[in-house]
DNA sequence: TTTATTTATCGTAATATTGCGATATAAAAA
DNA sequence: TTTTTATATCGCAATATTACGATAAATAAA
């Protein structure tokens, strides 16, 4: 169907699969690492910077906004984009926390 | 178009995001989950637990598998799936150093 | 006011993903 | 050998995603 059963995970499982989603796309990973390297830039730069057409970009941003990982602020005609660092450490700790959740045991074969 | 531009960004983002990309379904967190929780089972027990039709989760199985972090071995008649510890591991410095990049500098609003 | 600049949204086409019933495959058990 | 058990694959329907041209909206510049 193309529909995921979120009902049957809990908030955080989804919570989790939404946020790697959005990471799920090389654009939106390149976008992030722009905005890394120069702090901030606007829209128009990112249209540059990453080769893809302007309403591409646009709805990239929009999806990175939505999970809260970069701001954008109106500055006259265009839109300041960069990180918002107390989200980024927000989910870079979510990350961290479920990846630390696994702690090999010292054996050869863990299957079965 | 429905399909992403890969040639466009770099193998490093492209293998990033194909990572993000498995991580973004709540199915796939919860079978990673329970494999950690466990440290190993068969398919059919992961059926059980996750609450997907068997079809389904033999789907996102091959997609964990595809990208290594899990490892499944035939025992008989079943298969048994654990995490495979080495790519965990890599996967795992992979997103580490994606999040470790961004540095906040001291500033209210980073944005222009 | 008119024009240029920048971004967002709409509409649409192409492709991808999700989920599952039906069925194939392969080994164990009877 | 037949049956059972467990998993994988096929085929399909429903939905989601990606990309972009056209256009709207909003502010700045001329």
């Amino acid at each position: 169907m193309g529909v995921t059963k979120s009902d049957i995970f809990t908030e955080k499982q989804n919570h989790l699969a939404d946020l790697a989603k959005v990471l799920g796309h090389p654009a939106r990973i390149a976008i992030l690492q722009h905005l890394i390297k120069v702090n901030a830039c606007i829209g128009g730069d990112l249209v540059n910077e990453i080769g893809l057409a302007q309403p591409t970009i646009s709805q990239h941003l929009k999806e990175l906004k939505r999970v809260g990982i970069i701001q954008g602020t109106i500055e006259g005609t265009s839109v300041c984009y960069c990180i918002d660092p107390k989200n980024w450490a927000a989910i870079q700790t979510l990350f961290k926390t479920f990846f630390d959740d696994f702690k090999p045991i010292n054996q050869t074969d863990l299957c079965c």
